[in-house]
DNA sequence: AATGAAATGTTATCCTGTAACACACTTGGA
DNA sequence: TCCAAGTGTGTTACAGGATAACATTTCATT
């Protein structure tokens, strides 16, 4: 089952496929743009999605590390700056971290659910609350370039938990 | 004329007014809930409505050491958390900066537009976004702890001046 | 004064991100 | 084939943001 936008993973689900249909997904993006989804780029994005949770650079570079590369920072940085600029990965300011993006190609106004308890993130993309926000900022004559909106809480499995550990 | 939360300030307004305005806003606050506003919690929160522009925790942190104070990071970090705390400022994630919160004591789930140029930040309470941001939530089964919505582009005025240097 | 809690000082260190410059690889044309 | 020009990568060094851990002071209350 491929990720499902607009819910959270299943505590089984095949991730595999999550990570497959991604790649997939970034192969054919590049393919029709006449991008170049080298080597550090695709083992990048490989490896943000290895979860549904956000990876902060350094994590990336840890794990490209131990594989040989040995990469320094500028160049984990400029893979997620390819992958920022053509909709492949979304930033989470509030955590200074990278997740994949569930649905690439498309415009990028969504609305990321992250749970404080095991950092799960889920993206949303809500038509009516984009139009909200541009009325509102079309209101204040502001020019829209750029907006987050990041919502932290908890997801439905840990709210479950929420009083155990 | 005080900062009219929900509008650009114009260029000529009487910021003194904006910064007696939120001092004693914070005063009130503190007073009504036997919170300390200590000396430097004071002075912070004075610095960052030195201007509608989102200030860096370094940035105060330089201001005050040319006042003889000489503080070090963490004692800033510590005033801006208790001011975030109490919701006299905001933290602006997507550019690691605090601006003083509008209208302090509301309870705070705000969108904050930020312009590029000049950096002017203008906050807004509207319980239409919020509402559609909570049934989103519902429908994930998410439980909201925080939310942010930050916005970023052009102000009226920078808008206006866009094809200028 | 004595006590305990809250606030601040101090030091050192992490974590995040970028500037600047060198090198390599591709692509297209002379 | 050789030569740009453009793009991508390697490397070094550093800037900027935030916190851990512990010592000390301040404050309200007894
Ligand atoms: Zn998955
Ligand atoms: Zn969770
Ligand atoms: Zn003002
Ligand atoms: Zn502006």
């Amino acid at each position: 089952m491929n990720p499902q936008p607009g819910s959270f993973p299943a505590a089984g689900h095949d991730h595999h496929a999550c990570v497959r249909s991604a790649l997939r997904g970034a192969e054919r993006l590049c393919a029709e743009q006449g991008l170049r989804l080298t080597a550090i780029r695709r083992r990048v994005l490989e490896l943000i999605w290895q979860s549904h949770r956000p990876s902060g650079a350094y994590e990336i570079l840890e794990q490209l590390a131990g594989e040989g590369h040995r990469p320094s920072p500028p160049t984990v940085y400029r893979a997620l700056e390819f992958l920022l600029a053509h909709g492949l990965v979304h930033r989470i300011s509030s955590r200074n971290a990278f997740v994949g993006c569930s649905r690439p190609g498309q415009g990028h106004m969504a609305q990321i659910f992250i749970c404080d308890r095991c950092s799960v993130a889920v993206e949303l993309a809500d038509g009516t609350l984009n139009r909200r926000i541009r009325r509102n900022a079309d209101d204040l004559h502001f020019h829209i370039r750029e907006q987050t909106v990041e919502i932290a809480g908890l997801c439905p499995a840990c709210a479950g938990r929420a009083n155990e550990g």
